[in-house]
DNA sequence: GGCTTGTACATAACAGTGTTATGCTTAAAC
DNA sequence: GTTTAAGCATAACACTGTTATGTACAAGCC
């Protein structure tokens, strides 16, 4: 029949998928279990709750994230890279807006205390940093790549988590992108120029 | 005794003051009528319910936000312009993190259709255009003045969400902030220099 | 074998949420 | 003076996450 595991992934896939399909709001233990053809307990023996499932979708969503900002060197000339990732990340939150949602939105109280959140992140960060130090002088320090990750990392969330308001509502998707690209690509040809000098 | 509109700014009071103690997650509707005196039903006579309150609590954020970047002219030598408008932006989202949530945060399904929204979020950028203008050319456009306004508080807006992150959490107060600062100002400068020219 | 232990599950309930149907009271309008 | 409408209370509905109780079954142990 079922081995136990079985049941678990069955739960598993049950979350992602009405996930994908209703989001945070139609994400909930009832709906989960009796998805997975069994009662509310099940989501309880196998996760710790409603609390194990988001956490076991932002892992996931960070996994899939890093994926994304993963450009392996020489997969495209230097000055494709920037539109490459940012057109990237910018599909990341159109296609997976759930999951962006669970992973930047700001009412993080139902997730878990931070703790355990952190390094998930920070694996995934990791991943763009490495891509961006495709841009950078060779004699880069570790320090810096990070420091551009974030600064690139810290744009194009911005750019993502304010596009519904006002102005870039009503812009053309590609010139939206494009503006994108170009804060990016400004922002990198300042870091490199002034080459980190810390007053 | 007491008027109509006297309960309606009861409830008002009450809410505001829910939303400072416990947040979002602590203003429930039995909450604000229980504090405000007077059963739930009230909520719904005054207001549209929750989300009336929640749209009310959004415009007043909206307005504190408009305040804190309305910085008149020669209140500040130039180049003090760029740190005092960061550091307001920042104290804001510290002193009304509640407020910032509603605002920005990305689960907007409780608040409403984005239409009733969008012109009082436009009617804070636009203060903040303003501001900014000041450290633009005297030929600008007022296009040019709310690029540049979206682009900095793109900035600011990632800066204060991600702060939580791995990186910037264990970094010192004053030295983040001044990284904030150094990336608008690289941001300003850029725009300057190329002076919009479009490709 | 028989026994204990623990895990996976179901049922039902608890406390909380936003919302609303019903009814009462009171003030304004005709 | 009668009608109309708004403010308000009580109670309920449908939903949420969680848990107390009980059952079935498989693993380990003597």
């Amino acid at each position: 029949m079922s081995t136990d595991s079985d049941n678990r992934q069955r739960i598993l896939d049950a979350a992602h998928a009405i996930f994908a399909e209703a989001g945070l709001a139609g994400l909930s233990v009832r709906a989960i279990a009796a998805r997975a053809g069994l009662s509310t307990i099940g989501v309880y023996s196998h996760f710790k709750g409603k609390r194990g499932i988001l956490l076991a979708l932002y892992a996931d969503g960070f996994a899939r994230l890093g994926d994304a900002a993963d450009i392996p060197a020489q997969s495209a000339g230097e000055s494709d890279l920037v539109a490459l990732l940012v057109n990237r990340y910018i599909d990341f939150h159109r296609d997976h807006r759930a999951h962006y949602q669970l992973m930047f939105g700001m009412d993080r109280s139902q997730l878990g205390d931070g703790v355990i959140l952190e390094p998930i992140a920070k694996a995934s960060i990791e991943r763009l940093a490495a891509t961006l130090g495709q841009l950078l002088p060779r004699d880069r320090s570790p320090d810096l790549e990070l420091k551009v990750a974030f600064r690139v990392w810290v744009l194009m969330h911005g750019y993502v988590t304010l596009r519904e308001m006002t102005k870039f509502k009503a812009m053309d998707e590609a010139d939206w992108r494009a503006e994108v690209i170009a804060a990016v690509r400004q922002l990198l040809a300042g870091i490199d120029a002034r080459r980190e000098a810390k007053p």
